[in-house]
RNA sequence: GGAGGGGUGGCAGAGCGGUCAAAUGCAACGGACUGUAACUCCGUCGUCUCACGACUACGCAGGUUCGAAUCCUGCCCCCUCCA
């Protein structure tokens, strides 16, 4: 049944995370012979990664649990330049102690897919600005500059959409390509790398890196591509309230990354529990045989292995509680966002609603507040308040002290009274 | 360096002296319907008061005018073509 014979390729198939590979037939068969290298290059762009990012990060996982050996390559220096991919116009350029610094905080979402040694199968951490931030201009014109045609990154989609849409592409993006073919002959040189991962968005520039590879080194690379996170109406994925899904929780709460899944489109279901979590295809099989309002029982196993792969079993228990309690009871779960607020300014009717909800950041202005109320979206203690000047008090607090305040049916926060 | 075009709300994109807080679409947010789904429908969508109204906004800085996103001047940035 299987379709290759390497249980690397096979995996990924099974899961859905093939989009392309630059030679299937040959990467298979190098697969299967013994200890390979591989490597997944990571901006550093934001102080977390993101979903779009954890589908890499889970291949490489895939790839050290069928016995190779995965890299993961920090941009200290590409991320300098910016890739142009994908984006319709420049970003603001990060500085230096920008990118170091979103590397260190980037790191930790690392350690629950791969496990880091220096021996065997040990996953290693590489920089590029190791090897990048020194480069003599003129010697790598010579060296490398030579080897790449014009005529033919012209006619890359990153940059013939730009050109093709009067957007601006500087000459500093229009590099990153090929910094990024350079990358990769350079992880050949020093570790032996052989294949390349990434999203199908970096198709063009990891191919570059193949021709490069072969010329310079007389290297035989390959590269794999996984598709593009999208939900079944074909819209990006990856966004929620607030913005992108990020894998650090102090960007993005545990319990909000455990709901996100909880909410995905019943169409997404089967997809999504395949990539972001471990479970075994037959379990798989089974939660893609559910119907109807029965698929809630397979989001909430989706929200809850996710959940627990990137956070942890505490988090992901925690964050399941949280949910059933607010959601299935009624009432309100600890890992719900939470403020506190002195007894005394309660006490003295110093907080209106208009206060409450700004400040737990369920609205950013009063308006919004108001907007809220007007719709009949405001509540306290899930009853909703039609009042704009009402003002907390003491007998909103339940047994414990607090008070819950909700945005619509799904975004709550606490009030704690101390 | 020369010629032409352009910079508008999260994005796309109208407006081109007053009726413009700025059409329209998308996104977003709330409500109804549901299964914490999708679809559909309704409402909202600069800030403050939310009723009127006030204030801040159309690359930046000035100016003309009773009145400017709309006209003028300078500056910055982008695009296209020419050299």
């Amino acid at each position: 049944m299987a379709q290759y014979k390497s249980d690397f390729l096979n995996v990924l198939e099974q899961r859905g995370l093939i989009h392309q590979i630059s030679d299937a037939e040959n990467l298979d068969k190098k697969l299967s012979e013994g200890m390979q290298t591989a490597y997944c290059g990571f901006d550093a762009t934001a102080k977390s990664l993101h979903i779009g990012n954890l589908i890499s990060i889970i291949m490489l996982h895939w790839f050290q649990e069928c016995g190779h050996r995965p890299l993961t390559l920090m941009g200290g220096a590409t991320t300098m330049l910016g890739d142009p991919s994908g984006k319709e116009e420049q970003r603001q350029l990060k500085t230096k102690e920008e990118i170091d610094g979103n590397i260190a905080s980037i790191k930790k979402a690392f350690d629950a897919f791969l496990t880091y040694g220096d021996g065997g199968n040990g996953a290693q951490m590489v920089n590029n600005a190791d090897w990048m931030l020194d480069f003599k201009y003129i010697d790598f014109l010579r060296d490398y500059g030579r080897h790449f045609s014009v005529n033919r990154m012209l006619t890359m989609d990153s940059v013939k959409l730009r050109l093709e849409r009067e957007q601006p592409l500087s000459f500093l993006e229009f590099n990153y390509m090929i910094l990024q073919a350079y990358d990769f002959t350079e992880l050949n040189k020093r570790y032996g790398t052989s294949l390349q991962l990434g999203g199908s968005d970096q198709w063009g520039n990891m191919v570059g890196g193949i021709d490069l590879g072969r010329r310079i080194n007389g290297a035989e690379l390959f590269v794999l591509t996984c598709p593009l996170l999208t939900k079944a109406n074909g819209e990006k994925m990856g966004k929620s309230v607030g913005g992108a899904i990020w894998l650090n929780d102090d960007m993005l709460s545990a319990y909000d990354y455990y709901q996100f899944w909880r909410n995905c489109d019943d169409a997404d279901l089967s997809k999504l529990i395949r990539i972001f979590t471990k479970l075994p295809l037959e379990e798989i099989a089974k939660i893609d045989a559910l119907e109807g309002a029965e698929m809630n029982e397979g989001k909430k196993i989706l929200a809850y292995e996710a959940t627990k792969w990137l956070h942890g079993v505490q988090a992901a228990d925690d964050a399941q509680e949280t949910a059933r309690k607010t959601f299935e009871q009624g009432g309100a779960g600890d890992d719900l966002p939470r403020i506190e607020v002195a007894r005394a300014k309660v006490e003295a009717g110093a907080i209106s609603v208009l206060d409450a909800f700004q400040d737990t950041g369920l609205a950013s202005s009063g308006g919004e507040v108001k907007r809220l109320i007007k719709g009949g979206g405001a509540r306290v203690n899930g009853k909703s308040v039609s009042d704009m000047g009402y003002v907390i008090s003491l007998s909103d607090m339940d047994g414990e002290n607090i008070i819950k305040l909700s945005s619509g049916k799904k975004r709550h926060a606490l009030l704690v009274v101390v």
